[in-house]
DNA sequence: TTGTACGCGTTATCAT
DNA sequence: ATGATAACGCGTACAA
């Protein structure tokens, strides 16, 4: 009925709150007898200690915030999953994940991470796809709380990456060297209007794709890109229709903005009657569960997502260890992964 | 560097703590005055208060627990999502959903459950095809922390569930119209073994597509069903694999362990030689966004899965404001999508 | 509005 | 070496 608390269990154990205190927290100074006398009670009476009193009187919260945009976005759902089971496998932080989303308002993550930082409410952030303001960035610094950031750097913070120019290079240059030349580019958007955030993955792809262009002596040409903020199959419908006005003849498309829209530009080419990869060739990102079980079944940019959410915990926790001097920044490459729709 | 609490806001404002505080939780009994000074106080030194400290002192937590098996199953993250969704829209618990995860682990599940409802961390646990014992569900009652299930009914909490016989039944039914008569079941697993929960999704399942068997005048038959406690996309390669070593005569397939396990079955049929659905009629579960996108698209059983998590916001929310007298029990009915496979 | 006890653990200091 | 005492962390809420 009535909650439990350590005054409680020292009553009934017969010693007095710093006791218990220290028998929880395993301080040495206590013989076994105690301890395991203090343990029993502990058991007996159900006692759980009140997670906000602890908080409260060590300054430590035990947790590390894990902000994202949206929970359902296949990516950030793996990389978080990765996350926590090395969390689980390490056994620190079991529970001690705390997720946030933004819904992609900035206002919101700047709100979020302010509380956050000011709430002492974590021991160390993990953004993903998220890039916090400056300012964050040197408040963070001060309170000396680590930020780790996944497909972002910044000075300051730590980071995990991925290659992303490489990504766009490796798919683009393939498309070339199957002899495609009119290589249409469907990619998320790299002029953010005000209040939404940059993906500054986008960029990066955007610029592997140039070069590769350039290598092979092609001129970028920019009605061959489009760009959307969200990354769902309505836009590679849309895309595909957009690019294919512009140019009839278009016998390629590299889908940077994920796998997912790529199967819209499938479906779109398909109900045009358009043949993949004979007509229109088609490389997708990030390869999904379902990319291989398409038919065609989809060639595409590989990202290693759990190794990402395992180096951001590892990162995560080094830091909060006081074992990095500077900032870490990891980039993992990514891999082409050839399959039949280009 | 220091930390600002709610006594320097007094301070500087010429107040006492008490006024800040009420200021903070819009105690209407305050002049604009003196709460337009506190404010513009509060802006300047940035001050947030302490959650832990909020928490404390008044008992209530201001979060949701909201408990899964693991987050990157599309299920999960999707209805998770639509919960956050919810929550933004409705301005509650806006920051304040936690959400944990019991990486299937029965123990971990129990100690979680407990840590939560004794360290007062929630103010209502939402649990995802989880099943809480008895022996909890029976303490969350007395203390009056509301439980929400999905996927699951128990006494003594609220539950969104899909009607999952219907769902079975729909689907089965539909292959016997198709006049299809050897229909092998490839299902969750009905009997668990010990440490590993119980997930009657699939028990009602089963029951649907037995029942639309007996309503046609067919024998169950025991040999046409496996079961696998993963739903990856090797047990359906598997399971189609045991189904046709028993009958190779198996004209017909119900994957009621999901779309992306009947994305496996339909990989072995090809790479079989057999057609979908000519040789074999393939009918999954779920409805995932690639299944529309398979050659032969995927005939499934649609999950309303967004509403689940609305429905399951709300239920929350109206328990913790103390509406609910009696146990609340939301059914959601499932569609059958037809498309190709059957 | 203010003063202040209270919620619940942690930890520095002190006694044995 | 063990354990007790007491102050502290930060808001909330009730009596005055």
């Amino acid at each position: 009925m009535k909650n439990v608390t350590i005054q409680d269990i020292a009553e009934r154990a017969g010693v007095t709150k710093a006791t218990v205190s220290m028998v929880i927290n395993q301080d040495h100074r206590i013989t076994e007898k105690t301890r395991d006398k203090v343990l029993k009670v502990i058991k007996e009476m159900h006692y759980y200690p009140n997670p906000s009193a602890r908080k409260l009187a060590r300054g430590k919260s035990d947790v590390i915030a894990f902000v994202s945009a949206r929970f359902a976005a296949p990516f950030i759902a793996t990389v978080m999953d990765a996350f926590e089971q090395r969390a689980f496998q390490m056994g620190r932080y079991v529970h001690g994940i705390h997720p946030y989303s933004t819904q992609h308002q900035t206002e919101v993550k700047e709100e979020l991470l302010q509380q956050i930082l000011y709430g002492r409410t974590a021991d160390a952030v993990v953004l993903v796809t998220i890039r916090p303001s400056e300012k964050i960035v040197a408040e963070y610094a001060e309170r000396k709380i680590p930020l780790v950031l996944l497909e972002n750097t910044l000075p300051g913070s730590h980071s995990i990456r991925v290659d992303n120019v490489r990504g766009g290079f490796l798919a683009t240059e393939y498309l070339l060297r199957q002899g495609r030349k009119r290589i249409g580019l469907i990619n998320g958007i790299t002029q953010p209007p005000p209040g939404v955030d940059l993906v500054p993955s986008a960029m990066e792809r955007l610029q592997g794709y140039r070069e590769a262009l350039e290598t092979h002596g092609i001129k970028f040409d920019e009605s061959r890109v489009v760009s959307y903020g969200d990354y769902l199959f309505e836009q590679g419908r849309l895309g595909l229709r957009v690019l294919l006005e512009k140019d009839p003849r278009l016998d390629a498309v590299f889908c940077a903005a994920g796998d997912i829209v790529a199967m819209g530009v499938l479906a779109e080419a398909q109900a045009r009657g358009l043949k993949v990869p004979e007509d229109l060739a088609l490389v997708g990102y990030d390869d999904m569960l379902a990319s291989s079980l398409l038919k065609p079944a989809l060639t595409t940019v590989r990202q290693p997502i759990l190794q990402m959410g395992v180096s951001a915990f590892e990162t995560a926790i080094e830091a909060i260890d006081g074992k990095l001097k500077e900032d870490k920044n990891i980039i993992i490459q990514p891999e082409l992964i050839i399959r039949e729709s280009a």
